[in-house]
DNA sequence: CAGGATCCTCCAAGATACTG
DNA sequence: CAGTATCTTGGAGGATCCTG
């Protein structure tokens, strides 16, 4: 597909992935398969309730996560990928890819200093 | 490669395309090639010349495009992908082409509801 | 366990004006 | 033409406390 910029919907894309824990969601979601909230966050050292449930709201909203809740004592939520976030994967997989050789470049950088 | 969730490089990956006018600015530059700074602004309308002149000199800080100053009066400047920056190409047409189909799937919500 | 409700901080983004 | 220099603001992100 040729790429044209003017009418190209390149934001839709990243406005789904940017938020500070967005991503790693994903990436946690997409390689683990259905995880609880409470896993999700041990999973994400540093993240707050507000945070990963903000952004999983969002995920949600967007139909890129599914969201079941077990209604019981103590409360049970689980969460992953539907079909439509699965469409995601070569993006974040084309990221994590780059992100591997980019390390490599920064060392470089740092070395010819 | 397999995708490790905790030491994946996506962030680096983010921080680069993320800003309002970054995943643009790149496409007008991957597609076109070399540019005028007024050819790019002409190009995207709604962008101001602040805003533009900040997102450029962050991808030349991280060596993503390359800026050439022709000393000259009146001045130019040339805008182009170093061949790092044309690194990102994958992840953008990934984005791209997701663009594309999520165009598609927004339609077909609109359309069940 | 999985959140909801508040309050606060900070900075990307924008508007506007000036200049070599 | 291709920028700097200020000033302002919305909202993402975070800390903290409360609850069915």
């Amino acid at each position: 597909m040729e790429i044209k910029p003017e009418l190209c919907r390149v934001d839709d894309a990243l406005g789904i992935l940017t938020g500070k824990w967005k991503p790693i969601i994903l990436l946690h979601l997409l390689t683990k398969g259905t995880q609880r909230f409470s896993e999700l966050k041990r999973n994400m050292p540093g993240i707050t309730q507000k945070m990963l449930t903000n952004q999983l709201r969002d995920l949600e909203e967007e139909d890129i996560v599914q969201r079941v809740v077990y209604p019981q004592v103590p409360p049970k939520v689980e969460y992953s990928m539907t079909d439509y976030g699965k469409s995601l994967e070569p993006i974040l997989r084309a990221m994590h890819d780059w992100g591997a050789k980019h390390s490599v470049h920064k060392k470089q950088k740092m070395v010819s200093e």
